[in-house]
DNA sequence: CCGGTGCGTGAACCCTCGTTAACATCCCGC
DNA sequence: GCGGGATGTTAACGAGGGTTCACGCACCGG
C-alpha cells in the first residue's frame, strides 16, 4: 500500500489491480504468513472483496507461486548481470554481488521473509522451479566465493553462501531503526567480512 | 524421532510421551510450518492418534508456546551464563556468545526455524512472552557488541546482532551438507569477522 | 441501441482441522 | 481383587476459509 515492495509491479506509476493484489499480498503474507492470510484480507487490502482475486488468479495458491517465481528470478537475473558487468576481478564481483542483494533487501524486506518462509506451502511443481532457480542464484555466489577462496571446496563455498544471505537478509529483523544509507554500508561490510573470512 | 533436537527434552535417554510429541512437532513445524501441520501429523509422528494430543497438551497453541518459550529462555539462560563466565574481555565475551549461538543452530536446526517463522501464529499473550526474552537476549548481544564498538549507538549495535544471527542461524539452510566440526569453525569464524567489521 | 466482455458482489458449498465427548484399557495403591 | 487415574481410540461437532455460482453493471465496438 505504502512504498513498500518496488519488485513486484514493472509500472509502479499505476500498477494494474493485479500488481495491486500481488503487492498487497506480499506484505500481508510477509507479516502473518501465507497461511494465516485469507482471500478476504487480500481483497480488503485493495479494496474489493475475496472471491474478486480469482477474476486475476486462479487460485491463493497461484498468487504465492507468482510472487516467488518472480523474486527468484529477478535474484537470478540481477545477480547473473552484475557479475558478468564486474570484470574478472573475484572481489569486485563478490563486492558487486553483496551490494545487489543488500540493496534487494532493503528494498523487499517482505519480499524477503516471504521467499524462505512460505516456500514450504507451494505446490510440488511450483517448489521445484522455485528451488531450480534458486540454486542457480547460489551457484552464482558459489562460482565467486570459489574464486575468492581458491583453497575451499565447493560445499564450503556454499555453507558460506548460504551463511551471507542469512546475515543479509536480516533486514526484516532491524528495518527502520537505522537509515537507510546507514544499514546499507553496515550490511555491506559486515558481509564481505564474513565472505573473505 | 532420530537425534534431531537435543533442547526439548531434559531427560534425552527415555523422552517421555509429553516430550516425544514436543520435539515430534518441532520437526514437523521446522519443515512445514506450524499452520501447516495437523494434530494428526504430530500425533501420528508419535504413533498415536491426533486427539490423544489433549492428553498432555490444551491445544495445539499451548504446544507452539511452549516450544518457543523454551528456546527463548534456553537462549537466553545461554548466552547470559557464558557472557558472565567469560570474564571481562568484550572479545572473549563475543567468542564465547558466538560459539553458544552456532552450536545451538547446529544441535537444533529445527528449533531455529520454527523460532523465527512461527512466532506471528501464537496468541498475543504468549508472543509478548516470547518477544521480551527475545529481546533481553537480544540486548545481551547488544551490550557485548557496544563493547567491542565503542564508537557504535546501540541501534548499530543491535542491527549487528541480527545481522550475526541471520548468518548463524542459516544452519537449516547448509545442514548436513559438510562435517559439523568445519560447519561450526566456518560459521564461528564468518561471525566473528562480520561482528568486528 | 445492443450484445459481449471485464470486473465485482453476495450467497452458498464443502472440505479441512481443531476440539470435545463417550467409551476402552492398563496399571498401581489399598 | 478392585477402584481410579492416566492414556488412547473412534465418532461427531463446528468454525474457518478457499472456491464456485448466479447475477449486476459499466464500458465499448458495430
Amino acid at each position: 500500500m505504502t512504498d513498500a515492495n518496488t519488485a513486484l509491479h514493472a509500472d509502479a506509476s499505476r500498477p494494474s489491480r493485479r500488481e495491486q493484489i500481488l503487492q498487497a499480498a506480499a506484505q500481508l503474507f510477509a507479516e502473518r504468513g501465507s497461511r494465516a492470510v485469507g482471500v478476504d484480507d487480500v481483497g480488503a487490502a485493495v479494496g474489493v472483496t475475496g472471491p474478486a482475486i480469482y477474476r486475476h488468479f486462479a487460485s491463493k495458491d497461484a498468487m504465492l507461486a507468482e510472487m516467488l517465481l518472480r523474486i527468484s528470478e529477478r535474484l537470478l537475473e540481477g545477480g547473473t548481470a552484475r557479475v558478468a558487468a564486474a570484470g574478472d576481478d573475484p572481489m569486485a564481483q563478490l563486492r558487486t554481488l553483496i551490494a545487489f542483494q543488500v540493496d534487494f533487501a532493503l528494498d523487499n524486506p517482505a519480499l524477503i521473509t516471504v521467499h524462505d518462509r512460505d516456500l514450504g506451502s507451494l505446490a510440488d511443481e511450483d517448489a521445484a522451479q522455485v528451488r531450480r532457480l534458486q540454486r542457480r542464484y547460489v551457484e552464482v555466489w558459489v562460482d565467486v566465493l570459489g574464486r575468492v577462496h581458491p583453497a575451499s571446496d565447493a560445499a564450503t563455498s556454499r555453507a558460506r553462501a548460504h551463511a551471507v544471505f542469512g546475515l543479509v537478509n536480516s533486514t526484516p529483523h532491524s528495518a527502520g531503526r537505522l537509515p537507510r544509507r546507514r544499514t546499507a554500508a553496515l550490511l555491506a561490510a559486515m558481509a564481505e567480512a564474513a565472505a573473505t573470512a
